[in-house]
DNA sequence: CAGAGATTTGCAAAAAACGGCACTTACGCC
DNA sequence: GGCGTAAGTGCCGTTTTTTGCAAATCTCTG
């Protein structure tokens, strides 16, 4: 095949009409917006053709059209009242966080993924990837993967926490004897000296410490808010992890210990 | 003409028609599209038989037939065709559907439910009742449930139908032996009266005969387009279930099956 | 309010799909 | 063996869809 550089979508090129237009939708999915004119690059049609998508997917209400491009219809669909809000909280940081935790996993890995706003924004930054198998107890999770980036997609069964969107089990499925993955995404509600890492849900916590315990190494992902706060239920010691990847570098006594505890710190840009 | 030479799918040459329309499936899902030229060449057809043959896979929804060519059915889903316009489509008939099968829905009892707009509008009309406990393939479903009507919500784990946004497995949990519920809520993709009940996807269709065979008692819901429909995948005969719920009464050749096998039709009133 | 950029509209060419037709092959039946 | 039926296939002319181009119009911004 040709060689193909760098366009942000890939696939995007030679896709079929039917097909362009899905995938234009995850494009501003991901992006949150997208100007007609980088569309129309990246998918190697006209800008008229691209306009044309666009006013087709808007009339089906996959997108907003505005003037110069599309933006991700807003959120009036689902009716997600605190998770959609927390999303909205340093979104930002997030997304950059995300992007840097998609860099430091390599084609073809098996992915565990726990719930959480700053995990699922890792799903969406998967675009760059290719044949990633992904393991998660997030419902959201699966629907935020880009399709171009997966190979297969498992959701570990459970109780439901209906407003976290997470399943509450084992680290399993029946008929097997655990599992075991590369690598470990792990989004946590406090890191501290003192407490390791730590969330609010007992249960959650346990299921976390389980998924690290499966994984060969861990990256847990986590805004710069988090840092120095202890919530209730502790998962594990920080020496169980490889990385941290956050958006601004820790105070110095959570430095310490981290380095401490052999954790190399990423701290995203912009 | 030339010894073949790297064509994408081995023994794609004069394959028969049946083993053929099965390999152009597996390339549809293995490149995630294809076009009918691509195909021509690859199975050494003519394009009049490829586009035959999408067409007729297409209507048993193997695969998402677009203009040039075809497309997996997840890439197309998230936006394009079959989720959000079969959930606008029917809707109303799907809430009359949903609001009779709440009715007949004890408060306290253990229900299963499968994947599919109908059985999501089951889950949204569930306000009525108290007490339920849930047991679900579909990812959608927790968040649309009345909080108020549930005390247990467990999402069953598995791979992951993207596109549908189901899991797939056996309906069972790490470390019991199955499971059993009061009652099943079955979505189906069509209702014959030689067929029986049928769906597109062969590993939902055996997820869906386990669910129906862990119950006391199954209520199937389809709206009147299903019926004399058959799918690809066949589910159960439709002796295996205790009540249909409809909006219109069927033709009279379904009505006569389905009598036959003791089913009891509710068509639900406006 | 003026200019750059985006959009709309009409148009024409290319590609694909549709519908009809004929031919081959396989199969069952007498 | 002869015959009728049905499925599968390829070919061809017509129709439809898609797409890029260009001119006219509109929208945003400084």
């Amino acid at each position: 095949m040709a060689p193909r550089q760098r366009t942000p979508e890939p696939d995007a090129d030679g896709a079929l009409p039917g097909r362009r237009r899905a995938l234009l939708t995850t494009f501003v999915e991901e992006h949150g917006q997208a100007t007609v004119v980088e569309l129309a690059e990246a998918f190697r049609v006209s800008a008229d053709t691209v306009r044309r998508d666009l006013d087709w997917l808007a009339r089906r209400g996959a997108v907003s059209r505005t003037y110069g491009g599309a933006v991700t219809v807003s959120g009036l669909a689902s009716s997600d009242t605190s998770f959609t809000d927390r999303s909205a909280v340093h979104r930002d940081e997030k997304r950059r966080i995300a992007s840097a935790t998609a860099e430091r996993i390599a084609d073809g890995e098996t992915v565990l993924i726990n719930g959480g706003t700053t995990t699922l924004a890792v799903a969406r930054a998967l675009g760059v990837r290719r044949n990633v198998t992904i393991v998660t107890n997030n419902l959201r999770l699966p629907a935020a993967l880009p399709t171009s980036a997966v190979r297969d997609v498992y959701v570990l069964g459970g109780s439901c926490r209906v407003a976290s969107h997470v399943t509450i089990g084992p680290v399993a499925f029946p008929g097997t004897e655990g599992i075991s993955a590369d690598i470990a995404v792990i989004g946590v509600g406090g890191v501290s000296p003192r407490g390791g890492l730590t969330t609010t849900n007992l249960e959650e916590a346990q299921m976390m410490a389980e998924m690290i315990g499966s994984a060969q190494r861990t990256i847990v992902v986590a805004d710069s808010s988090k840092f120095g706060r202890s919530a209730f239920a502790h998962i594990v010691r920080l020496d169980a992890v490889e990385m941290l990847i956050t958006d601004r570098t820790p105070d110095a006594d959570v430095c310490d210990a981290l380095s401490a505890a052999g954790v190399e710190v990423v701290v995203a840009s912009q």
